[in-house]
DNA sequence: CCATTATTTAGATATTTGTCTAAATAACTA
DNA sequence: TAGTTATTTAGACAAATATCTAAATAATGG
């Protein structure tokens, strides 16, 4: 729960699930939609991977990730508690 | 929005909203909550009302603190965007 | 007006974080 | 096997953050 709120809470990472969300990417291609080198993408996806919020899978020489919203759920409840 | 996800991302502040949402509470009712200095306290309650989490008002010499929701739409939204 | 109580501001410090470059690891291909 | 491509790891560094103590501000009550 911690390391969602933390994996959430930095705009570049926020756009790289907006971008998993239209379909799975390889890494290097997650970077070059950045400004920002591949060691630190590595780092940001390393963050995401922690906090649950994308898998990722070797395929060949690439590692291709995906979104997975599961953990959003908890959050969502987070809310909702908060709210009523 | 930034904002908001910055103070979510701390288990004090988390933990503020959820005493809020009981009861309207003053500062120094709020400390005492923590083992945590006033001054920190004060700082928290700060990021959580520049994130528009709370409100404050001035009731003689307390500064009582409430709890307000709506921001937390747009998070929802934010998920909900997310999952679809 | 002075002392007390409530809260915030200022300034310092240690830790965490986002980023970089350089090097290491892993997989394909000629 | 050697060279190329893809990704991660390691280590460094500047900026942001959470915390503290001390001092400032504001309101109350004798």
């Amino acid at each position: 729960m911690n390391k969602v709120f933390k994996a959430l809470n930095d705009q570049t990472r926020r756009e790289i699930l907006k971008l998993l969300k239209e379909k799975d990417m390889s890494a290097g291609e997650i970077a070059e939609a950045f400004n920002i080198t591949k060691p630190s993408i590595s780092h940001h996806l390393d963050l995401l991977q922690q906090a649950d919020l994308v898998t990722s899978e070797k395929r060949g020489q690439f590692v291709i990730y995906s979104l997975n919203t599961t953990v959003l759920d908890d959050i969502m409840q987070w809310i909702i508690t908060l709210k009523e």
